[in-house]
DNA sequence: CGTTAGTTTGAGGTAAGTCAACTCTAGTGG
DNA sequence: CCACTAGAGTTGACTTACCTCAAACTAACG
């Protein structure tokens, strides 16, 4: 493989194939349990990782306890791109979880690939910073679940990969708090919860009424 | 100038200078008023844009009304790279502002310049969602002068560029809420307030120790 | 010096947090 | 296959931090 490819016809790079980040095809994929640390704050950054399957918080946790998850990745999801030289954040397996890794020595022949892996984690970040900022509880859960729904394929029946505490540490909240809007658009007849993972939405237009 | 400058031997391409993105230098400053729009939401993304002077909000607005700024900009910053084809977020000036802009076209010049600018504006987003996921109303208004403190260039005296309402909407908060964080931070004389936007740290270490 | 937008202060209301009890459920072993 | 258990989730009562509404104050402009 050539060490740049570039489509000089392309006039949006951002949007070019990520054909070159096929270097990731060769590694191996490393398993993880569950909880399993993949990076921890402070540590030195040394790798980027792709979820093969399963599921990844990336977080970080003030001096007196308190976390926020900063976002969840799964399947085909690419993170820990960073431009600092230590990890200021921690990263951790959700479940039985399979990650592929590369190294930063070898991202220098993928740039134009990695681009628009980073501008989709920024353009993420922007879009939960507008849900935990201005959207009240209901609102933020509502938001929640059209975007896990959205991860999963656009189904209205998927399974959360992740307990309630993530939940509340992604939103901003308390477990309580994510309990009761829960509950209360179960009550509405908006969603169906089956067992503590699974999630159906049956009002799927009630539900993105609320996030206005 | 090369199209493309590649340092071979760097090991770390996310710290590669900006050299690259020297192209900018030679595009003509365009001045903006005070609140004039810069881009806006649903428009088509063509530019990527540098402070040169003044100050930038980016900002999204909820149909709703709620309005949750994402990022400020001030000069030298970068802004405005995005994958989407369309804008889903909107920039306006804040006081005289001066703006180099480059066509998108251009940046399939100077990938490698762009990556540590979009990785900036990522960290910048995942510190501020760490602020307003789980910090209180006190934390984040001395999250937020501290942060305002170090983009001044670390000095204890400095100008805010912004009115009341838009560190409120920065923050996640109201108006009020931010005047009483630093009416309460002014009579603990960790700082003290001159005019309007003037602000002195009188106690560093006291706002630091606020946002653990 | 007056005007007006921006900011501060106050009083009261409310959404979300806290603490505690209860319930479910998924996994384990009898 | 069912009973038991421990962890996870839900529900309820109460508290609190922030919001809302309203009024007073400042300061920056002509």
């Amino acid at each position: 493989m050539p060490a740049f490819e570039f489509s000089q016809g392309q006039m949006k790079p951002m949007l070019v194939t990520s054909a070159a980040l096929g270097v990731v095809e060769s590694k191996p994929v490393s398993n993880f349990v569950d909880g399993q640390s993949i990076y921890s704050d402070g540590e030195r950054a040394g790798q980027v990782y792709r979820v093969e399957f399963g599921a990844v918080r990336v977080y970080r946790v003030l001096a007196s306890g308190r976390r926020q998850i900063l976002d969840f990745h799964l399947g085909g999801n690419w993170f820990g791109l960073q431009n600092e030289d230590f990890r200021r954040s921690s990263a951790e397996a959700i479940g039985t979880t399979g990650i592929k890794s590369i190294s930063l020595r070898e991202t220098r022949y993928i740039w134009q690939g990695l681009l628009p892996v980073v501008l989709e984690n920024f353009s993420s970040a922007q879009e939960h910073q507008l849900v935990i900022g201005r959207q009240s509880a209901l609102e933020r859960v509502a938001a929640f679940l059209l975007e896990m729904s959205n991860r999963a394929g656009g189904t209205c029946r998927f399974d959360l990969f992740m307990p309630r505490i993530d939940i509340a540490d992604y939103l901003g909240l308390t477990i309580e708090t994510v309990s009761r809007a829960l509950t209360k658009l179960k009550n509405g007849s908006i969603i169906r919860l089956q067992g503590t993972r699974g999630v159906e939405i049956v009002n799927y237009r009630a539900l993105q009424n609320l996030c206005l």
